[in-house]
DNA sequence: TGTATTTATTTTGTATACAATATTGAAAAC
DNA sequence: GTTTTCAATATTGTATACAAAATAAATACA
């Protein structure tokens, strides 16, 4: 009755077999995506029946995933009364790319002293493979090469404390590019800062790249800040958790 | 058979009695408290059977405690063989270090900005009194106070993911404090430093006080370098989880 | 004695059962 | 017509049952 997709074992019978896979970690990295593409809205209630039927899991694992991502910050957990998408107001934004500020900084610091060459030379190449996207206005692998971008610099620190916090971080914010589109003006503006960024890293310049960095940022924070506000006029009791 | 401790309901019979509680927040806690305080030494596994028997709580809500501190970082999942204490090896407290330092550096800035004279006062406060603890040599309510000190200039920032993340850092590198004691000379440098820090925050000077935090939180790496490699000559193949 | 190999035991992973709290909906009271 | 009350339903929290790994123990074999 249960096992439709995700506990199915390779050809056998659509039957569970027993302590085997992680099915947790499967259950989670499909919520987070949910969550992350805001086909489970902020504020929405995680309806365990619902969702093993949709996962192909039973509760346990299905808690198990929700208790994960409460811990990461996407979920919270409510007495008796189960699991709501995490709201996502601008204080909470506005906050969280605070924290991202000063970790893409210390990125930047340490892979302008650390990098190797060839980890440089690739975060070129999707650099201009991103510049590919702008030129055919391809918004959907833009954003993906955007993300990689920024990831490959947070790696190339070498600090996997710091990668993956950045990434819990960034998964926070990325919720709310779902909700909107981008201007035509601020995507130039976008690539251009790129561009200052990838200079500044390629001259292996921390003081630079820093800067360059924060204004990127400071300039997300704006286009959240408004995606959010609009959000929030459209349909106004969204986008922040039911009231308890 | 079950509900020893924690589950038991204020003067009810010692049976479970349904869904009501939050077991799982209960057992992480006191999960957090037992690897924090070492006595789940780094890379001890999680038995499952002898933890519900302590902590008086069934399989399920102890399994969704261990998959929390998972995602904090405090515990390793390994696939059909459980969760593991984290290693605690030299290099990752120095990744966690050098990400608690950039998160402290913002914190004050942040303090110095926007923190209210009361909050101020009250760090001093607490400062002074950690002060009398040094006086008394009094090590665990110096310990307690000095965490306390450094946790209240973060939350004077007033930025809650701040805060929660910092925490989450602070819960890995507080357990090496509790490997080995400190030295009375860096005890009296560290006091020195307080004053420092505690000066700088008063004067709302942000560019001293985040030097001063990070000297402070450089000489605690290497306390803490220091201790972990006595710890790993002493039991050799110890701190680090045994290979998979 | 030491090393494979097989068998027994333990431990984990998942599903389900059951009780208590929330929520819904309809009847009753105002 | 609106609000309140109370039963019916749904949903959550916890415990347990059962199967597959993993581990330990025992046996076979050299």
């Amino acid at each position: 009755m249960q096992n439709d997709e995700v506990g199915l074992i390779e050809g056998r019978p659509d039957v569970y077999s027993g302590g085997t896979r992680m099915l947790n970690a499967v259950a989670a990295e499909r919520l987070r995506e949910m969550i992350v593409h805001g086909s489970l809205a902020p504020g929405a209630r995680l309806n365990e029946r619902e969702l093993t039927a949709l996962l192909g899991v039973s509760r346990t694992p299905l808690r198990e995933a929700t208790r994960m991502l409460a811990s990461e910050g996407l979920v919270d957990l409510l007495p008796n009364r189960g699991a709501r998408v995490a709201a996502l107001n601008v204080e909470t934004v506005r906050h969280t790319l605070a924290v991202m500020g000063v970790l893409e900084a210390l990125a930047g610091e340490l892979a302008c002293a650390d990098a190797s060459d060839t980890a440089i030379a690739e975060i070129r190449a999707t650099h201009y493979e991103m510049l590919a996207d702008h030129a055919r206005r391809d918004l959907d692998s833009y954003f993906k090469r955007n993300q990689a971008v920024h990831l490959m610099i947070i790696d190339a620190a070498g600090n996997p404390v710091l990668s993956q916090l950045y990434r819990s971080l960034n998964d926070q914010v990325r919720r709310v590019r779902y909700m909107a589109n981008l201007s035509q003006a601020r995507w130039d503006q976008a690539i251009a800062e790129h561009n200052d960024i990838m200079d500044a890293l390629g001259k292996r310049d921390a003081t630079r790249l820093k800067v360059m960095l924060a204004d990127h940022l400071a300039h997300k924070l704006t286009v959240v800040s408004q995606t959010l506000a609009m959000a929030a006029a459209k349909n106004t009791p969204d986008m922040k958790a039911p009231e308890s």
